[in-house]
DNA sequence: GTGCGAGATGTGAGCGGTAACAATCGCCTC
DNA sequence: GAGGCGATTGTTACCGCTCACATCTCGCAC
């Protein structure tokens, strides 16, 4: 800095003025300082400049398993939006514990980051968290409505809601539901959705099985289903596991939607292209991370803000998965 | 820290011996100062470290489009793999042009990240990468293996080679192969293993059609071979694709693998679930990231490494999509 | 008892910026 | 023509830490 001082004929504050855009600079000026910026390749020292503002204008982005296309999503959503101003960092817990939550924020927390979001609907994930004491701005993302935190999240229960009127409305007499772990807030809310949608159109709600989210789970939990003639309808807490579902139909013979109607949850890219083509809740992740940067960076700005937001409206996807039973 | 200093009895100098596990410590000293941190929950200032050491522990992950599977996973095993002692930012470009790319790693920079990994396998980005000039080591990853600098990837051409074979060796008289963006060093590298294949064994290599990775291309495809009888083997570049082609198959009534065999690329976690479950050449994301960190992390500290990595074999997993045709 | 070296600790400078304040220069007003 | 004000620029102090070096304290060989 103090090169492109001399070079520019200027103090070193001018050149951190034309840096920082300040207005009070003599347009000559100026120019001759980004002339002496450009030809020195002069580039500012961030850490330096954090030092003295205490700004780091860096984001930290803790998730469980960015490999799953919900998360994956919703990070490239909240990465997108940060463009403009923040770098984000992320880093995956290993597991769902307190601990390792509390690891994963010191270490955030170490680098200096501004704000954190948190891609996590595990109530352990949740809860260690609330326990975390921050000096910085959190917001969770994807983590049903419930969250004890400022939260984006998108309105399970109604999706659930959908999917499942949609399914008694083709005239089934009830609709098996296929859950998630039951210490996520997403499966809770979903499992709520549904029996909410059965217990308005007074039919009874077969007792809940639960997946891992793999299509390895749903697969099993096919297997099981193929075996009970009164199945004819099935709800699945998301599309991995009505893959699964559905090849294990197939494989005892059982049609899918002719025999069983399978409808999914999340609409991945997939989905349109399964055997047959899914119909599904959809819900637009990219928009839940954009909405999660916005309410962090308002945080950080001091913005106060509503607690709990949602952002978007889950939406039914009809394809050719589900469809009226055959015979009542 | 000077009052964590002055609550330890020592000086700063003390205080930051501790801090960085300085030897010349007397142990009773070394006790004194961490109870004072705990007692005060000091944690150093990152950026004043910065400052004068010149180290920042951060990377820079430049990407695509994360959200899909294989990119996920190899930045997944690379945020893991950095877990000891680096932080890893990240970034998507919108763009695969030079000023994009060029404007990703300006960014990257100027947060002061002491190397970067790029995620991708399209020439352009790869060439631009090659045009920008920077300070810190760069490697890429999951690019193919003839990029023009630092990287790790698989043997495309292996594991193009061994699907191809594999179809061959059931007696098919022909694979169709079903590609990439031409763009991609990946989708071109296995062409050229598929069409080693084909010649060793002295057969005609048709057409490549070109899908952009996604299923909904690969159904797009499916359409136009279920047209062709003389289709009865295919080879597509990626499991997405694969799956789409499976769903355009079954649409027009060519079963899968009865009437056409179909082997696909990555091992997704859904490819054993579709129907039929699908044949095709595993490769470990995970392991390709890992492997990545490791090549930017020796240099960064300067110990010079071989230039392109096939770190691991791809694999082919057989499963049921492919077999041998009906008749000859 | 003295000198000396190694271990333990303190002191001062400076990393590269920004903030606060001071200084300089016109130009306008009365 | 003096005073004053705003625009522009320079000066100085520090942000919180580590490095290089100075200092101090022992234990030990002679």
């Amino acid at each position: 800095m103090a090169d492109v001082a001399r070079l520019a004929g200027v103090s070193h504050q001018t050149v951190s003025r034309v840096l920082n855009g300040h207005p009070n600079v003599r347009p000559q000026t100026r120019e001759d300082v980004l002339a002496a910026i450009r030809e020195l390749g002069y580039r500012p020292n961030a850490a330096a400049r954090t030092l003295v503002t205490g700004r780091t204008h860096a984001l930290g982005v803790i998730s469980f398993d960015t490999t799953l296309y919900g998360p994956a999503s919703m990070l490239y959503g909240i990465e997108r939006a940060a463009h403009a101003g923040y770098s984000v960092a992320i880093t995956s817990l290993p597991a769902f514990d307190r601990r390792s939550m509390q690891e994963a924020v010191d270490r955030f927390l170490g680098h200096g980051v501004e704000g954190i979001i948190v891609i996590a609907s595990e109530m352990p994930a949740l809860e260690a968290l609330s326990g975390v004491a921050t000096d910085v701005p959190l917001v969770a993302v994807g983590c049903g409505t419930r969250a004890p935190l400022d939260s984006v999240a998108i309105d399970n229960i109604s999706g659930a809601f959908q999917a499942t009127r949609y399914l008694l409305d083709l005239a089934h007499h009830t609709v098996h539901y296929v859950g998630g772990p039951d210490s996520t807030l997403d499966a809770r809310e979903r499992a709520e959705g549904w029996n909410r949608a059965l217990r308005e159109a007074g039919a009874g709600a077969p007792e809940i099985v639960r997946g891992d989210w793999s299509a390895r789970s749903g697969y099993e939990i096919g297997h099981q289903f193929a075996k009970m003639p009164e199945v004819t309808a099935v709800f699945c807490a998301n599309d991995q596991m009505a893959l699964g579902l559905l090849r294990a139909l197939g494989e005892h013979g059982r049609q899918v939607p002719h025999d069983v109607s399978v409808v999914g949850f999340d609409d991945i890219p997939e989905s349109a292209y399964f055997l047959p083509p899914l119909t599904t809740v959809r819900q637009d992740f990219g928009e839940l991370g954009r909405q999660a940067l916005r309410l962090l960076v308002d945080r950080i700005c001091g913005r106060p803000a509503p607690g709990a937001r949602l952002p978007v409206a889950p939406e039914l996807i009809v394809r050719a998965s589900a469809t009226r039973p055959r015979r009542r």
